[in-house]
DNA sequence: TCTGGGGTCCTAGGACCC
DNA sequence: TCTGGGGTCCTAGGACCC
């Protein structure tokens, strides 16, 4: 029996929003759509998505702003801090429109999805059309969709897809597929990061179709259990398991980095109670409790003497209630020394060892009342959250002065998540 | 001067037990 | 006095992803 499946395999499509967060900018504002744009991360710190103009500048994905400002500025790129809030909301949108256009898809990232693929291979390209036909007019986003047999297939499938004027790749042949392979370097492929592709190219393996002819136990040996399920993925069969299990195992975690010293201890104090209380409301929108906490702060990792310090706690019960799980968060800030770290440039908190709300077990005696209590207490801060803005209640732990905040300087409108930021019509002239 | 944030999975090694 | 080996669980850290 060959392990080469044949051409009727069950095929899934890639769809992958392009340069996501500047085509989500560009929906709002016309005038940057035929210039170079970029898009920085949190802090205006590093270049995390690019217009194709952008890229064909040389400017790559994640360097930092300020080494590259001087060709930014003298270039003319426009320049946007990321407005997480907008493309959240076009995600939704775009995963809304996709999900309408097939029986079953996963949501990988805020830009990508997996399509289960409804039709036979001879139609498989008029259907991609399609999607990317309907996302474009009803959401303004511009797609690439790779279609193969198994998912790393569909990101070569996808790399090429965005080469092509139609934004469709289908890789179903399996003389195609060998030249897809021939022509994609090992670096190039989904699971192979740095470090392993520094140590195949070391081997003489450069691409895709040299990796996908190792040997399975040479493989395993070398490259680990991941690397093995790249290599079967290659060969048309499919590994990489979507993750349909809910929050339980889970973790979530809310960081940032500092863009000046923190005044004080107390604005450090701060900042943990607003990291917590992020994160806990997102535990809540999943009907998720957590049952452990980390704690970290580092120094800048770009200086001489990198430090970090963690802590953790187990929770006595699992809880989503923010005062309690801030409680547990300072306990551990009282455990650390701060002084010992020159500077914290970075700190954040992990929730981990999720459970689902509805599986802990009932508490005794007057507890229940307790919960009850903080459940609807969270419930009315989480509705007033969502209805006027994250501002409009919250802890006293949490403070007014956010003297931590990260630098936005060039952020765009809350075009989508606030009244006061809708975009504006005006007749001409 | 200025370098993001949020995840998952795997592995190696230590502790402990029988 | 001599002194094995296998299993499990936990954790830290690394590698990967977008």
């Amino acid at each position: 029996m060959s392990s080469t499946p044949s051409d009727a395999s069950p095929l899934f499509a890639l769809a992958d929003g392009n340069n996501f967060y500047v085509s989500c900018e560009r929906v709002f504002e016309p005038k940057v759509r035929d210039v170079p744009v970029v898009v920085l991360s949190n802090n205006d710190g590093c270049i995390v998505s690019r217009s194709n103009e952008a890229k064909k500048l040389g400017i790559p994905m994640g360097a930092p702003f300020y080494r590259w400002r001087p060709l930014i500025v003298s270039k003319g790129v426009r320049v946007f801090s990321s407005n997480y809030p907008l493309y959240g909301e076009m995600s939704l949108r775009m995963m809304d429109t996709l999900f309408s256009l097939t029986p079953h898809m996963e949501v990988y990232s805020i830009d990508e999805a997996f399509l289960d693929v409804p039709v036979g291979p001879a139609e498989a390209e008029g259907w991609a059309e399609g999607v990317r036909r309907r996302v474009l007019r009803d959401v303004g986003i511009p797609l690439s969709l790779g279609v193969a047999s198994t998912k790393t297939l569909c990101k070569v499938a996808g790399r090429s897809a965005k080469r092509d004027s139609r934004g469709v790749r289908i890789l179903i042949g399996q003389e195609e597929i060998r030249s897809a392979l021939e022509a994609t370097g090992v670096e190039e492929l989904w699971g192979i990061g740095r470090q392993l592709s520094k140590f195949l190219i070391g081997q003489g393996i450069l691409n895709g179709e040299k990796l996908r002819e190792c040997d399975d136990r040479w493989v395993r040996a070398h490259l680990g259990l991941a690397g093995l399920r790249t290599v079967m993925e290659l060969r048309g069969i499919p590994c990489v398991q979507g993750e349909e299990a809910p929050m339980e195992g889970r973790s979530v975690s809310t960081s940032r980095s500092f863009a000046d010293p923190l005044p004080d201890p107390s604005a450090l104090r701060e900042a943990v109670a607003c990291f917590v209380a992020t994160a806990a409301s997102k535990l809540r929108e999943n009907g998720a409790m957590a049952s452990g906490l980390h704690l970290f702060l580092t120094t800048s990792p770009f200086r001489g003497d990198y430090r970090s310090q963690t802590a953790f706690c187990s929770l006595a019960r699992p809880s989503s209630y923010t005062p309690t799980l801030i409680g547990a968060a300072w306990r551990l800030l009282e455990s650390l020394n701060p002084e010992n770290l020159s500077q914290v440039k970075k700190a954040g908190i992990i929730l981990t060892d999720l459970v689902e709300e509805s599986k802990t077990p009932p508490r005794l005696f007057g507890m229940n009342a307790a919960l009850e209590r903080e459940r609807g207490l969270m419930e009315a801060v989480d509705r007033i959250q969502k209805r006027w803005g994250g501002q409009a209640i919250q802890t006293a732990a949490e403070g007014r002065s956010r003297e931590w905040l990260t630098r936005q300087s060039r952020r765009s409108p809350r075009y989508t998540t606030d009244w006061n930021e809708l975009p504006l019509v005006k007749a001409k002239g």
